[in-house]
Order: structure tokens, then sequence, then C-alpha cells
DNA sequence: TTATTTTCTAAGCAAACGCTTAGTTATTGA
DNA sequence: TCAATAACTAAGCGTTTGCTTAGAAAATAA
């Protein structure tokens, strides 16, 4: 009965949320949301409402993303290792042509804090709650360490994740390698 | 022989430097600056050339300010116990009335990344540069421990620094509290 | 074909941005 | 007392911000 949208909104969310990524909520203007997702402003409104729903789902898609390393990490049978692995894939997967890019939820943190989106915060917790889930299964495999203490290394490892996240951003590979060997060597 | 400013340089870039660490560079306006810096726009650029002139001087007197904790860290003489009173005063440091908003430096980098203004990045390298150090000192004091074990848990401890700085923003207290006694279970 | 419905383009809105400037006020040395 | 100098106020500069809208273009059902 009417005409078609010219464009897949998966798709150009997806070019959204590289965007927002790079350069945080406040210095991506819609302006460059547009040049970037290559449509107009009309269809960037009509699809997602305002620049804040580009970037609620964002950070959607983001959680999406991401799964394809905490699914290896899931699924891996290395114990602690399967961990060091995950901080790895991290780097790789938050690094495009040489330009480390941080975690967008840790950036999303970082830039808002507790001043951000009801939603936003939730998908941010949730995240992390199921991060450390992730990693006391892996701990757990360790069977000389008791419960509270699994507990602790496990967060204690959200943190370390999220403090490489930030560092990667201004250090050199050697120096994060270092960074990662030593949390590894200490658990 | 002409007038004399109303106001104390020193004292206005103190309100200017804590409006930059609750809300970061670019969502710190000239406006907002002139509001809680108490002076008008003319003073603010007469003084401090730019924005980004009052902001290279904003993180000067933080790591000023942030000396403060670093000379207790120093002084201290119970080794690892003064670094984990570290980052305890850390959280006193980065809170006011119970809003706690990061590190600035940490905070910059997040915001800034590579991107970021040469003279301030420097400004964060060697600060770090001098926490490692301090951290160093203090493990040191553990005589069962080789230089390279010495060397990667210090590097370890910034990391661990800075990851605590970020998610002091959006975690409660009990949980802080049960980040850092593990990073110091496990030295 | 034609009426209907939706998507598109492109122009434009008020507000806020970093920064400047014209003009007034205060403080000084002569 | 008064010219000289610097610090002030407040208005305004051009640009960019998030968002809207009028009108043209395309796709469908009848």
């Amino acid at each position: 009965m009417a005409r078609k949208k010219a464009y897949n909104e998966q798709e150009v969310l997806e070019k959204a949320m590289h965007l927002f990524w790079r350069n945080g909520y406040e210095n991506t203007s819609t302006r460059m949301l547009e040049k970037e997702m290559g449509i107009n402003q009309f269809s960037i409104y009509s699809s997602f409402g305002s620049k804040q729903g580009v970037f609620v789902e964002s950070i959607k898609l983001y959680k999406k993303k991401i799964k394809e390393i905490t699914t290896i990490l899931d699924n891996s049978d290395n114990g602690v290792e399967g961990i060091k692995n995950y901080f790895y894939d991290f780097l790789k997967f938050s690094t495009d042509n040489n330009m480390p890019k941080g975690c967008l939820l840790a950036n999303t943190v970082n830039e808002l804090g507790m001043n951000g989106d009801e939603v936003i915060l939730s998908e941010i917790y949730s995240f992390i709650d199921k991060l450390k889930k992730s990693f006391l299964v892996k701990l757990s495999k360790d069977k000389t360490k008791d419960t509270t203490v699994l507990a602790k290394q496990a967060d204690h490892l959200v943190v370390s994740m999220v403090g490489l996240s930030l560092v990667s951003k201004i250090f050199d590979r050697e120096m994060l390698t270092n960074y990662i060997e030593t949390i590894f060597d200490n658990l």
C-alpha cells in the first residue's frame, strides 16, 4: 500500500553503534550519524525516535555482538585459561585497524555514570552480572577454592576487565600483554 | 597603573576542575564554566586562553590535589597495606556528597583516548608512571618477590586502580570494598 | 489509471556551542 | 586631578546542536 524503506535498520544501526563506540554519546552528532548510517535524519528519527533511541539500540546490538566472544568463553573447558583467552579475545574484538575503542558499555559508564538513562544502566548491570557468572563457572573448575574466594575472584576479574578496556586506549600491546599475564599469574 | 582582578585564578580554577571532573570535557560548556567559576567568559578567556586551556590547567591542578593521598602512600611503611589504604583513600578523594566522580585522568583517557591533546596525554602518562613507581617501592618490602614479579604486580595494581575509578561510579560501597579486599588477598 | 499511504529530500527551527568585541568601570602613576 | 591601562559587563558573532516539517517520489490496492 506504500513505499518501502530503502535501508535495512539492522545494517544502519551497526554503523551507528561503531560511531558511538568510537566517539561516545555526546561527541556523536546527528549529522555524523546521518553521514555514517547513510540515511537522512528523517529516516533516523522515523526508525529510532531520537538520538537516545539510536544509542539504546546500539547498546543492545553491542551486547549481541560481544556474545561472539562470551560464547567462546562459556564453551571453553580449560578453566581459568579460558578466562585469559577472553581477555585477549576482547582486545581483538575492541580494536579495528589498530584503533582500540575500549568497551562501549564501560565507555558509557564513564561518560554518563549514574546520570545515564535507566534502560541503559540496567543493560549494563545485566551484562556485568552475566559476565561475572561466566567467570565464576570457569573459576569453579579449581575445587580447592571455597565459595567466598570464588566470588571475590570473579568480582576482581570483572574490574580487571573494565580496567583493561580503558587502558587499552592509550597503552601499546606489549604493556597490555604484561597486564593480562600478571592478572592470571596471581590466580 | 590599572584595575586589579576581582577573582583569584587558583580559586576559580578549582571550581572549573570539579566541573570537568563531574561532567567530562565536552559535556562542560563555557556557560557552565562561567556560572561555576563565578566570572564572565571574558575573564575566563583572558586568564586561560581557551576552554582547552582551562582544561589543561585543571588536569595539572588535579595532579597537585591527588598528591594529598599519594604522599600518604609514599610515607607509609607497612608495605602492601599502604597500597590498600591508597585505594580506600582514593574512594574518599573522588567522592563528594555521595557522588563518585572517578579519576579525572582516567575519565579523560576514556573520553579522548589517543585523540586527546599532546600535553594532556603526557600529563597522564607521567602520573601513571609515578604511581607505578610508588606501588613498586611498597611491593618491594616483600623480599621474597623477584624484580619481574614486582614489575608485573605494580602494572596490575595500576590497572586495578583505573578499573576501580570507573566502577566506583555505578557500584555501591559494599561491592567496591569486596573488590579492593580481593585485590590484596591475591598479592 | 488513480487514490492512498509511506519514505524520501532538503530546508529550516530554536537553542546552545566556543569565542570575541564594543563600551563601561575601577585602579593606578604622574 | 586626570590620562593611561587593565578588568569588567553584556551583547553578539558564526557555527553546530537535536529535531521537525513541507513537499516530491515511490509503491501498493482498487
